[in-house]
DNA sequence: GGATCCAATACCCTTTCGGTATCAGGCCGC
DNA sequence: GCGGCCTGATACCGAAAGGGTATTGGATCC
């Protein structure tokens, strides 16, 4: 599992499709399904429902999502946390 | 930045060492000084100072690693959250 | 000053990841 | 029902990343 595997769960459930959410993340779609599917893998658990209109979160897939955001949120404050200081002190 | 990145960071700091921090990841020693000074370069910042005694944390080395643990708990967190499960509880 | 620890670098190879082209299947209009 | 049109899935290929071995550079200790 990588955070960009993660980032890209994030948009596909936020968007619902994975074409849609490609374009977003400025990746092509082959790319993006293969990686939800092999998170899928890793995780032991389908995150989605494949349906002909789009990509529908399952009830696993929801509670991952809430993980997810949390993870990104913790990456995004600890680059935060370090890039104002201009190195020089951090007692954070 | 990726979790693998994050995971050697926790084990430099904790052991001091960037040789000893690679056995203890079954990983050897150069990949993982190169993933920690490319880690570094992505933050900004140097977070341990070298020594000929090995690595020691910066201050901004020790506000990263709290960050990064807690990361790595979310990511754990995330992955217990669904394993436990055998995906077949999502009916009733 | 030579031996000894340490991390850093050079170089190579394997694996991973992203892109293009194409397929497979359900839906809708006709 | 058949053809077009959505959707995601697969095949294949090339570029990039990541890890391994061998070696270097630098500081300490005797």
């Amino acid at each position: 599992m990588s955070l960009a595997q993660i980032r890209y769960f994030v948009a596909v459930a936020e968007e619902g499709h994975v074409g849609r959410a490609a374009e977003r993340l400025h990746v092509s779609q082959p790319p993006l399904s293969r990686s939800i599917r092999s998170l899928e893998d890793e995780l032991g658990a389908p995150l989605f429902e494949r349906t002909p209109r789009g990509m529908r979160l399952l009830p696993a897939g929801l509670t991952f999502l809430s993980h997810a955001r949390r993870i990104l949120g913790e990456v995004d404050a600890a680059v935060l946390a370090l890039s104002p200081n201009d190195r020089r002190q951090a007692s954070s």
